[in-house]
DNA sequence: TGGTACATGTAACATGTTACATGATTAG
DNA sequence: CTAATCATGTAACATGTTACATGTACCA
């Protein structure tokens, strides 16, 4: 028995702790929550919910409108869960196609590079942008845990504009040391 | 025909620019220059380059020792990376499982969570300064290309180093803001 | 000449993504 | 009542990972 879950299925089981939820609302909170280092779509939810179900570790609930079903987290959904916390962490993945797109710049004209860097600075600003925004909405009791992820994706994206910021007039025309 | 390539095949395509290579020399080449922001594994590898040759965008040369098959680029390949570089590079992705421990921590005893960071930080210290190691024995005419997602990495983990550094009392029982 | 590490792959599987189908609700 | 959007899912596909098989070189 005791299927060992991925990170993916047993965030949602993280979730359930707080109480019964449908695929969409472990959507919005998963996003909401920890949608800056963890991504899922709704298919992943939909399909790992079920698997859940299946291997008895959340149980759903009778069919309501849009034939929408509410999950509840079972006790052996709740064992499964403590088990994968107590696990060490897998390391982290980054990919970061821009970053390839850089190593192979010099196959790239100077002004596209500029174009393409210049556009993803812009997102990079939005989003932190944002994240300060949460953080400064967020009341002064807010939950340590969760703050630690906005500080994380706060300190992430400083480090990356910082980056930008530095780029030699060699990869980034438009750019160079003047930004940050 | 010009299936659209995926970032993974495009890379393997930018090192053959530089000369036919095996599987075996593309692995070590991508882990050297693409490693810290690009994982691939050896089965990856084998697999792109067998779907590149089936699509008459590399070459496998004469089988030598071990089956051994040295690929080279054609022009259609050049044609297919030039027009991947061209597009718009995806968002980053970032999956960082200890963030959902950390999101997850108060169903973890505080000396458990302190233990996983502690492991944790210390894999990043040995990281940024193996990254600070290169850096420093890079020749001062150093590609600017490559050296820009080295200068990525760098900064990357300087900002994990003062995340761990900046954890309050509360999530991080051994930490707090004592560290950087 | 036998063992170990290197190199090349294949197969099976798990995960993640995209495209699509469909029913409910809401705004006009 | 109709169109747009929300919510729930399924199916097909692409990518990534793990486990395994095999041959070769090198070293004791």
């Amino acid at each position: 028995m005791a299927r060992q879950l991925n990170a993916t299925a047993a965030s949602l089981l993280g979730f359930l702790h707080e109480g019964p939820m449908s695929g969409w609302d472990l959507l919005q909170t998963a996003q909401e929550r920890i949608g800056g280092f963890w991504s899922l779509t709704p298919s992943q939810v939909y399909r790992e919910l079920a698997r859940l179900a299946d291997d008895g570790y959340a149980e759903a609930g009778a069919p309501g409108p849009r034939a929408r079903r509410v999950f509840a987290l079972t006790d052996d959904g709740r064992a499964a869960f403590r088990s994968w916390l107590q696990g060490e962490p897998a390391a982290e993945q980054i990919r970061y196609p821009l970053l390839l797109t850089v190593a192979f710049g010099r196959h790239l004209p100077a002004d596209r590079r500029a174009a393409i860097l210049a556009s993803h600075r812009a997102t990079h600003e939005a989003r932190l942008a944002e994240y300060e925004e949460t953080q400064r909405a967020a009341p002064a009791d807010a939950d340590a845990f969760a703050t630690a992820g906005l500080d994380f994706g706060i300190r992430y994206e400083r480090a990356v504009l910082d980056w930008f910021a530095h780029l030699p007039p060699e990869v980034d025309a438009a750019g160079g040391t003047g930004g940050g």
